[in-house]
DNA sequence: GTCTATACCGAGATAGAC
DNA sequence: GTCTATCTCGGTATAGAC
């Protein structure tokens, strides 16, 4: 009993440690870039010793997939769950879906901020989000929600796509020049539902 | 005669090296981000001698301000010039503008990277972006356009604003992901045409 | 005035041993 | 956690060539 305690104890404090060391990872990379933050900063800032991020996960780049992989289980769980609710105002499911896209990018901008690093330069990094990742999130929506995915990326059309995502979430990673240009914090509950709003008023025209 | 011919060539030579300088800056910067990138790398690349940044531009913060200011002022010259000329398909003024910014996003994206970049967090760059170049070019385009700005940023609503330019812009910063992705390059002619018809038709509905 | 070719400094990051 | 040995960083010099 108290050696099964002890263990428990001590795994659950594994846990902890890892959980606070890919909170600031996600935080840190989506900010500065993969080679832009070393991982004595994140240890440092995460409040845990240093060589734990070589411990738990081995090196820098194993720690930066975990990071993008719990990022990305988040949202796929957001947006499953806000498919299997009751769509507002009678909306289509598409538009709930892209509603719900809107409100995650709001609440946790790092996923945005992460992808936009990313995707300015070529590395193994882009092959890994968009193989590893994207590509398997989007199947998964396609199978489970054709009738919506279809609306938002039609026959996989890029220009759509990437409208959509510029639209949808570049307000909330662009946070601090918002700030700066016109003195509003984005992420403010009514400043997301009013940009949730236009974005469907104008990429999303209701059915009727 | 000798000696003017000699003090021309001198200054030729200087503000060549100083183009190299600011095209790689423009180029390095955007892409990995102040702090990212080192001055001795931008002399490297740009083929001149180490210490020709501290001797032309003073420091590495200044070489940053003229990098942007130049790609700021190239921008302010390509929507001056569509402006004048006559719309096409008798498109309005508005959509005239919104097409060159498409065109211009696509042809020098490393503005947009570069606004990305430091818009994600908080430093002098930021401050310097809105207040030196972003704000003045607003307030210039304002008083020559109203009509057709009103329509982009109507009474300054972020909304619009960043809506506009994540739909526009996204996509050509974010080429290399495209690329995986997509299989398709953002910057080939066709698609950079397809891409502002559908922005214009998303956003900017023809008053017809 | 412009450039070349070095050398140096203090600060900070790095991998790896212990 | 600590320590070492090594690297790169921005910034500052310098001395001479064109």
């Amino acid at each position: 009993m108290a050696a099964t305690g002890s263990a428990r104890r001590t795994q659950q404090r594994a846990i902890d440690t890892q959980d606070a060391l890919l909170d600031t990872a996600v935080e840190s990379f989506s900010r500065q870039g993969y080679d832009g933050v070393s991982v004595r900063s994140i240890e440092e800032q995460a409040g845990v010793n240093r060589g734990l991020v070589a411990y738990h996960f081995g090196d820098k780049a194993e720690l930066w997939r975990r990071a993008v992989a719990r990022l990305f289980a988040q949202m796929r769980g957001v947006m499953a769950e806000a498919a299997g609710e009751k769509p507002e105002d009678n909306d289509s499911l598409a538009r709930t879906l892209a509603r719900a896209f809107v409100r995650y990018s709001a609440e946790q901008p790092a996923l945005n901020r992460l992808m936009m690093q990313e995707s300015m330069q070529s590395s193994w990094r882009v092959e890994h989000l968009v193989e590893a990742e994207i590509r398997p999130m989007l199947q998964d929506m396609k199978q489970q929600l054709p009738q919506a995915t279809r609306v938002v990326w039609g026959d996989w059309d890029p220009h759509r796509y990437y409208i959509f995502i510029g639209a949808a979430a570049f307000v909330f990673s662009a946070a601090q020049e918002c700030r700066v240009m016109f003195g509003r914090s984005p992420r403010e509950q009514d400043f997301v539902e009013r940009h949730a709003d236009l974005v469907l008023e104008l990429l999303f025209p209701p059915p009727g």
